[in-house]
DNA sequence: TTTTATTTGGTACGAGCGTATCATGAAAGC
DNA sequence: GCTTTCATGATACGCTCGTACCAAATAAAA
């Protein structure tokens, strides 16, 4: 079968192909990553990116997929990095990691927003995938927030789940923002954490 | 010169051809609306789109201001229609005319949306368009949530500026999760109406 | 009516795309 | 050692794209 594979190891070939392909994707966009662009990028040939993904279609998913595991790892790390794990340091971790404020973050959010957009127009893609990124996000903001309503962060009278929404279509649209050049990933960071602030801050405002 | 024209009017022609592009642009995307495609929608030659539009970038320009107009009449009637034109009913109709709620502003909406993403690899476009519309709505926004903060309807220590970019922002991210499917157009009002009436609710929420 | 400029149609060209085909070197199994 | 399978390479095919070219109608001007 695929017991032991004779010269190379194909999953290291595969993600090194799939890398190249968000590499471009992040620069260039996606409707550069032709075939033969990822092939050059990867410094393989043509006829080798067939080889181990015999359609581009498999190949989208599988790129799609790497970028997933980055997404998931960066979000980890941001919150990681916050300190104690708290409700307001997931919600503040997890939101702040999807904007595009350094170089990894725009590289990530730029490659997400190219397949974000080439759903649009080709959606079995996303069903192959199954990519419903947003709404897991949404049901695990919902519930942190609820938890900080429990501690007093949060005043009880906000609704978790219309106002997790919210934050994450805020979000989105933030980065967005950013990646059109309308402003920087600071002044984008800047807004965010002035709702974020608002929200955690109690009963009142400011 | 063209003191006047033969047979046709050109800009009605004109007119033809960018709205079957945006037809186009609005259903099947615009990476569909080749120039034949948009020819055939249209219901002319190929010959004749080139006639009017020498280049593709030419039609794409023209069919870009058209959008702008519908979107602006759009907004204007979405206000309109909301009554007395007091600085909560510019918020409320600018921002709910944004979204996508209905058949119309489904197609006003995908279509501005391939246009945005297409000057995210086309940087040349929006420069020679100066599309800055986000900017410009954020400012008007600003400037009536400061005439409501005046008036005691909206509490006195929200930052303006801030609190319009992210409504803007928010209305985007709303509007791309409804056309990606993630929910509706009315989860996406009720989501966007929640922030709106905790923001004029004057100095407490509910 | 003849002329001329405008408006329309049919078609071809060159490039880039995803994909398929043919051919070859290198390791594994008998 | 020979054969079979895996891994890689070079190239070709069919398609679609934007654009260009050639020609024919038709309305305005003379």
């Amino acid at each position: 079968m695929k017991a032991v594979p004779k010269r190379v190891d194909h999953e290291q070939r595969r993600r090194q192909i799939g890398e190249a392909l968000l590499r471009i994707a992040s620069t260039r966009g996606l409707q550069s990553a032709t075939m033969r662009e990822v092939a050059a990028e990867a410094g393989v040939s043509l006829r080798l990116v067939q080889y181990y993904f015999h359609t581009k279609e498999q190949l989208l998913v599988a790129a799609l997929a790497y970028l997933g595991e980055q997404l998931t790892d960066r979000v980890s790390a941001s919150i990681r990095a916050l300190g104690p794990v708290t409700p307001r340091t997931v919600v503040y971790g997890t939101l702040t990691a999807a904007l595009p404020t350094d170089e990894e973050s725009v590289r990530l959010t730029r490659a997400y927003t190219g397949f974000y957009t080439l759903v649009f127009s080709e959606p079995e893609l996303g069903e192959r995938h199954g990519a419903t990124y947003p709404d897991k996000l949404e049901s695990l903001l919902a519930k942190q927030i609820t938890l900080a309503q429990e501690a007093g962060e949060v005043a009880s009278d906000v609704d978790p789940v219309l106002t997790a929404a919210a934050l994450v279509a805020l979000t989105h649209g933030l980065g967005s923002s950013v990646l059109g050049g309308q402003r920087d990933g600071a002044a984008a960071l800047r807004i965010l954490e002035y709702q974020l602030d608002r929200l955690f801050s109690g009963n009142r405002p400011g």
